[in-house]
DNA sequence: AGCTTTCGCTACGAGTCGTAGCGTAATGGC
DNA sequence: GCCATTACGCTACGACTCGTAGCGAAAGCT
């Protein structure tokens, strides 16, 4: 049971230098060229390390490519905007800001294509940046609970159930939004997408 | 102003049989290597046709798998299920049933991945692939209207743009659903989430 | 010290890319 | 029937990227 912090392993210990400078040149690299033509050669090039170097702490451009982007994800929180609408909207314009930048764009939908053929990476990915997310609609939903705006749910594999339900219809409206339709994710746009959400489709639109 | 079907032009003309066999390659070859790795050699190999008769014709990979998975969104269409609750399941379905073919999956997303740097390709996607879609959530809502569930919408423009919402909310959830949560978009699933759309998330989630 | 692991560098075969060149096949116009 | 025009199959090519191997030097630990 050793400790994860690098443990006390004989030898050099690889240079966390080397790996920031790593990430940092990928995501240039991504906004630069893409990811179709990201090449590790280019990467290790601009991070000033060898190309053997790169190999030796990742196994291949997805995994590379899913560290950069998950960096992306460290700036997530949300702060109490005192109603459940106003947190909504909080985290869709949090989500947006992300995806607004050209290296989470680019990089963050190829390696999701990716993970269709790779479970680990998926894996991956899961860990490194989807619950990330989904952990601030949990925030959210308990706040809302003590607000007395949603009421609590007693079954709790009911409960897991509708709040991955409510995760991939937030996330995936916004990254839809952004990288399908190409439309702006505005203030705006998260009002009337809130007003959905929380109202229904039933209920007039215009508030 | 020619006409668009292939006009008086001199010469041979292009082969019919050519064309859907290379589609059909190329989708085959999605879903034995995926995206990243696949080939044009590979694809005019398995079409039966040489390479450069490939390159005539598209001028990549991404308009190539654009053309080869948008014919998988033919199929589309939504009978009348007599509500609006049942219709959006409808869609919902039928989305879910095109993104489950692996594909799908491996090549949709790749191409979306890169349409966020070439724009003459998103476009390509937008004609191709979304309008399709959102003609489907289009006519759910007239009907919706005609029946009087939903509101007649006086204003063009604005509604328009709930017309996007709208798409991006159904579209945006089930791809989320079933390529990054990867969690099957079946009946149960699409019952919930059309409560859900049409209830909005403070009603009862219960029925 | 001695041991262990990482680092930078160079070099390599294998594979893919996209294009050029050639002769042949299939059309339409005269 | 002949000719101009275009598409097709085939081969070959330089350029590039891939991932790995081998080497000597550097940086830690005991």
């Amino acid at each position: 049971m050793q400790s994860r912090t690098s443990a006390a392993r004989p030898g050099r210990p690889r240079s966390a230098a080397a790996a920031t400078a790593i990430l940092a040149a990928t995501r240039e690299v991504l906004v630069e060229v893409g990811w179709s033509k990201l090449t590790l050669g280019d990467v290790a090039t601009r991070a000033g390390v060898a190309k053997t170097t790169l190999y030796r702490r990742w196994s291949g451009k997805n995994e590379l490519v899913v560290d950069a982007v998950a960096e992306l994800f460290d700036e997530l929180e949300l702060p109490d905007r005192g109603t459940l609408a106003a947190d909504v909207e909080g985290v869709v314009l949090q989500f947006a800001a992300i995806l607004a930048r050209p290296e989470a764009k680019s990089g963050l939908m190829a390696v999701v294509a990716e993970s269709t053929r790779d479970d680990a990476l998926r894996q991956r990915i899961g860990e490194s940046i989807v619950d990330r997310q989904k952990r601030l609609v949990l925030e959210g939903r308990a706040r809302a609970q003590a607000r007395g705006e949603l009421p609590p749910e007693p079954d709790a594999a009911e409960s897991a159930r509708t709040m991955d339900l409510i995760f991939d219809v937030i996330a995936g409206a916004v990254v839809h939004r952004a990288l399908v339709s190409a439309e702006p994710v505005d203030a705006t746009w998260a009002r009337s997408f809130t007003a959905l959400l929380l109202n229904g489709l039933t209920a007039a639109t215009t508030d």
